[in-house]
DNA sequence: TAGTTGACCGGAA
DNA sequence: ATTCCGGCCAACT
């Protein structure tokens, strides 16, 4: 339980306008190899009110998203100035 | 309790 | 460059 609630305060402490790896974020929240964690913590409800749309995968890909899927993530993150359009 | 799952990562073919 | 395979760990069934 302690894990999970680690996560949720990391990506809750990501600044707007800035995006975290899966891995970055499981190596803040204590576990450099629950990176798989992580995103199965978000695939299921994680928290509305975790930024879940700021953590991204280490390869550069946004990865997948709960709603609307990497369109929707990459439109946010657009928005928010966290990712360069091209 | 044990087995399966997965919004991942990294290396190999 | 893409595709395949193994690993690692919390949550779910």
């Amino acid at each position: 339980m302690q894990f999970s609630e680690r996560v949720k305060r990391v990506v809750q402490s990501i600044p707007s306008g800035t995006t975290m790896t899966y891995k970055e974020v499981a190596l803040r929240a204590g576990n450099e190899k629950a990176a798989r964690v992580v995103g199965t913590l978000m695939r299921k409800n994680f928290d509305p009110t975790v930024p879940c749309h700021r953590v991204i995968k280490s390869d550069g890909t946004l990865g997948s998203y709960n709603r609307g899927g990497e369109a929707m993530k990459k439109a946010l993150l657009i928005k928010e100035g966290a990712y360069e359009p091209r």
